[in-house]
RNA sequence: GCGGGUGUGGCGGAAUUGGUAGACGCGCCAGACUUAGGAUCUGGUUCCGCAAGGAGUGGGGGUUCAAGUCCCUUCACCCGCACCA
């Protein structure tokens, strides 16, 4: 027998010696394993046609200096546990890892300490993978990926590069969310409730030239290509909320010698229209400001709302606003002349930035009318809208050719009728925005393109990437908003691409989004110089099949890195339409009283501290036991410990294995019932009664005085994703000398599982009133017959009349009397 | 307001999708053993009751022989979006 990996001759020795160990030293034999999966490369994987492949795949973290969270190793144990199985399932493996390294913390330590970002999150690095290798991951980490490396981030530039010649990045000067904090400015994305996503800064608004992505070109498919595709509804709902497509119709009121637009999801209600609103930055208020009677007053309001934040709008529900006095505009339908008003309760990012007014059905018009003494009229029978709005359905009334229509109806003839008139047309409209993709940061990847006086903006020659980044003598960004890198004189200054005259580069550098948005295709084939990855590689790998990360990058990460691999496959770069088969999200990990972690509470759990006091086995075992995966959990010292004794009983199960004893059919019942449950709740993510089988079985095995080989050798396999280290160990022991890797998964046998008798339920009028045993599947009336035999059954029964009996077939009896 | 979700012992949570509610773990109680350890092992543990029995899955109704599960209604909490026309 070999000596490969126990160190001892044989499992007989191990026996023997079985004294001299009887706790688990789980520190010196986590250790060994590691070092033999590193040296003998046992998860590294290359394309093999012969076999199937599975790409498994978490989110990449961030390496920041407070190193690994207690959250991360759920997600990466979660598909560990995935990824180990389907190996000895026979799948062919991609579980990569690598760091999404360009981000802001870097360069603030950078602002703070004048230590480069290069060389703080080099240690970071450094510091996850060894935090990732002590919990003993399944990554193949030759294929380890860094977006902050200029090998890497060259084909960031390059794939912008092709945006831009697509027409999808262009550059506009626009009013932005800018964080007056972090001296940024934000996607919408970035932005919650107001405030700069990153550091909780109230975001102002902001005239800048940005670069823009037309993501929005995209917003049809990206909601149209969800179907089908198996993601948690939370997910996609979120993704087709935030995309926000309304169906209506856009409309033109005649307003001076312009037209003024209206979108509108409810053209058929245009004979309630009684005045129109237009957002206090609309370009028509400033053209006929010189007509207006109230000039102004106009003139007043547009600056007030301009210091407002965009928080503030939208705090107060009280409506304000002024009208347009001297021009008035027509109702197409009705030819009536109305009022025309500005207020900021009009955005002017949405639709048109106008708006045609229904007060009667619909309770912001409503509001506003009721402030300016506006009039109200219904056309749409069936509500009181004397004190509110009414915003349901009903027939139409007061509405010329609709009356009398239904919604539907009356839709389809208003449309119809603007058409003919020349006056609207139907209309899809999104909330989505495009992609701010410009910060005036420093690290980050610098965008490729350059400014010429002569030939405008033209992007870097492709031989010329990577386009990598200069020093600067300081990280500062400053209040203009100019990035770091305008220090960088020599650098900005270069030649045009195309006329070879005088010109400067982009000093503007991308989102930390940029590098993520399509890390998964380099993951295949991460070594490529030539191209971002080999078409064969592509062909092979893609699509990721289960992908798990968290639900805050709903709307931002996974929404970007759809609509960027949908502009690939656009250019024939990739096989597919959509690059995420699965998509699953892991619940957070609060601290013991249900707060989030966080430094100030001084709360957080450091994963090395339960690897060093309990170990990585442990500690996977436990995150996979805590809680279901999708929801919140709070962690417990206390069930942690229940894991760990766990482990060591396990581990202690080893000196009543008998090498040649043969299984008896109780024992075959538990273990393929246990292969059964383990093998199911592993593919649906129900880890933690996965788990609870486990313990089942070992209880069961814990009561036998000898085990059989057999028995224990399947515990091992099963339990092989949760705690590889103890079941590599284990098996070495058992006198194997292979790897856990190459064992294939147990196959369960539904048959063996059965018990062979029951015990089944009495209920006398659905009240339990007894059990029997029986054997499976017996005769209707044999149950019956036992059931009425029973004592207390008989004494329930007395002096009833039986009215009826029930038998479910191994599961329960009721006895109606 | 819109969208998604959750409510079960002292606690984390199970429940084959309509069939013995409380698996598994923690905690607690009792006992065993001790080279007193972060022990370990055995038994018990939803609540009320000595027991027979009764009550019980946020509340109220309903369907059914049978409801945590289905239907109606109501309450509480969490997450996302939000003056999106």
């Amino acid at each position: 027998m070999s000596k490969k990996y126990n160190g001892k001759a044989s499992f007989e020795e191990w026996m023997n010696d079985w004294k001299l160990e009887d706790r688990y030293n789980f520190r010196a034999i986590e250790k060994k394993w590691q070092e033999i999966w590193e040296d003998e490369k046992a998860y590294k994987v290359e394309i093999d046609k012969n076999k199937q492949k599975f790409y498994a795949l978490v989110e990449f973290p961030y390496p920041s200096g407070a190193g690994l969270h207690v959250g991360h190793p759920r997600s990466y144990t979660a598909l560990d546990v995935i990824a180990r199985k389907k190996r000895m399932q026979g799948f062919n493996v991609l579980y990569p890892m690598g760091f999404d390294a360009f981000g802001l913390p870097a360069e603030n330590y950078a602002i703070k300490t004048g230590v480069h970002p290069a060389v703080s999150t080099k240690a970071n690095i450094a510091n996850f993978t060894r935090q990732l290798k002590s919990i003993g991951f399944s990554f193949d980490w030759d294929r380890c990926i860094n977006t902050c490396d200029p090998e890497y981030y060259k084909w960031t530039q390059w794939m912008f590069i092709k945006f831009f010649e697509k027409g999808l990045a262009y550059k506009a000067k626009m009013a932005i969310n800018w964080c007056p904090s972090c001296k940024v400015g934000l996607a919408n994305e970035e932005v919650v409730n107001g405030h700069c996503e990153r550091c909780g800064a109230e975001v102002i608004r902001k005239d800048k030239e940005q670069w823009m992505i037309a993501i929005t070109k995209y917003a049809d498919r990206l909601i149209n290509d969800l179907e089908g595709l198996d993601f948690v509804d939370r997910v996609k709902s979120q993704q087709i909320n935030w995309i926000g497509r309304s169906e209506g119709a856009e409309l033109d009121f005649d307003f001076g010698d312009d037209k003024l637009k209206v979108f509108t999801t409810r053209p058929d209600t245009a004979f309630g229209v009684t005045y129109m609103v237009m957002a206090p930055e609309h370009p028509l208020v400033a053209k006929y400001m010189s007509r207006f009677e109230n000039p102004d007053e106009v003139r007043a309001y547009i600056a007030e709302t301009a210091k407002k934040s965009d928080l503030q709008r939208t705090m107060s529900n009280e409506k304000t606003g002024v009208e347009l006095k001297g021009i008035k505009a027509k109702n197409p339908y009705t030819g009536d002349m109305i009022p025309v008003f500005i207020s900021d309760y009009v955005l002017t990012g949405y639709g048109t930035g106008a708006i045609m007014a229904v007060p009667a059905h619909d309770q912001r018009d409503y509001d506003f009318a009721k402030v300016f003494k506006l009039p109200i009229i219904q056309v749409l029978a069936g509500g009181d809208i004397s004190e509110k709005a009414w915003e349901e359905d009903g027939e139409h009334i007061n509405s010329g050719f609709l009356n009398g229509l239904n919604k539907e109806e009356a839709m389809k003839k208003a449309i119809e009728y603007a058409k003919e008139h020349g006056f609207g047309k139907s209309k899809v409209n999104f909330k989505l925005r495009d992609w701010v993709f410009s910060r005036q940061r420093y690290w980050g990847e610098p965008i490729p393109m350059v400014y010429c006086e002569k030939c405008g903006w033209q992007p870097i020659s492709e031989s010329e990437l990577p386009l990598t980044l200069p020093e600067v003598p300081d990280y500062h960004p400053n209040d203009e908003g100019e990035s770091p890198l305008a220090k960088a004189t020599e650098w900005v200054n270069t030649t045009c691409p195309k006329c070879g005259g005088h010109a400067r580069r982009e000093t503007d550098v991308m989102p930390n989004w940029a590098g993520s948005s399509w890390y998964f295709l380099r993951y295949c084939d991460p070594h490529n110089d030539k191209e971002f990855a080999s078409k064969e590689a592509l062909d092979y790998w893609m699509n990721v099949d289960w992908y798990n990360g968290g639900m805050e990058h709903t709307t931002l990460h996974l929404l970007y890195s759809r609509f960027w691999y949908k502009f690939l496959y656009d250019c024939g770069y990739v096989p597919t339409k959509e690059p995420y088969n699965k998509r699953t999200s892991h619940g957070m990990i609060l601290a013991e009283n249900g707060e989030k972690m966080s430094k100030s509470r001084g709360n957080v759990i450091n994963p090395d501290d339960i690897v060093k006091s309990y170990g990585a086995d442990t500690f996977r075992l436990y995150e996979m036991f805590i809680g279901p995966f999708d929801q919140a959990a709070m962690w417990s010292d206390e069930s942690l410990m229940g894991v760990y004794r766990f482990v060591g009983k396990v581990f202690g199960l080893f000196k009543k294995v008998a090498k040649d004893l043969t299984p008896t059919k109780a024992d075959l019942q538990a273990m393929h019932k246990c292969i059964l449950e383990v093998s199911e709740r592993i593919d649906q993510m129900k880890f933690n009664t996965a788990v609870s089988s486990l313990m089942s079985y070992v209880n069961y095995l814990s009561g036998l005085d000898k085990i059989p080989a057999e028995l224990y050798e399947t515990l091992l396999k099963l339990m092989s994703p949760f705690t590889p280290h103890l079941a590599e160990e284990m098996w070495a022991r058992l006198g194997h000398d292979n790897l856990m890797v190459g064992e294939s998964w147990p196959k369960g046998d539904a048959k063996l599982a059965e018990q062979s008798t029951v015990t089944i339920a009495v209920q006398v009028c659905g009240k339990v009133r007894g059990t029997i045993e029986m054997p499976k599947d017996a005769a209707k009336d044999e149950v019956e017959k036992k059931a009425l035999e029973l004592e207390n059954i008989k004494r329930q029964l007395d002096g009833k009349q039986i009215k009826k009996i029930i038998v479910v077939p191994n599961r329960i009896i009721n006895i109606v009397a």
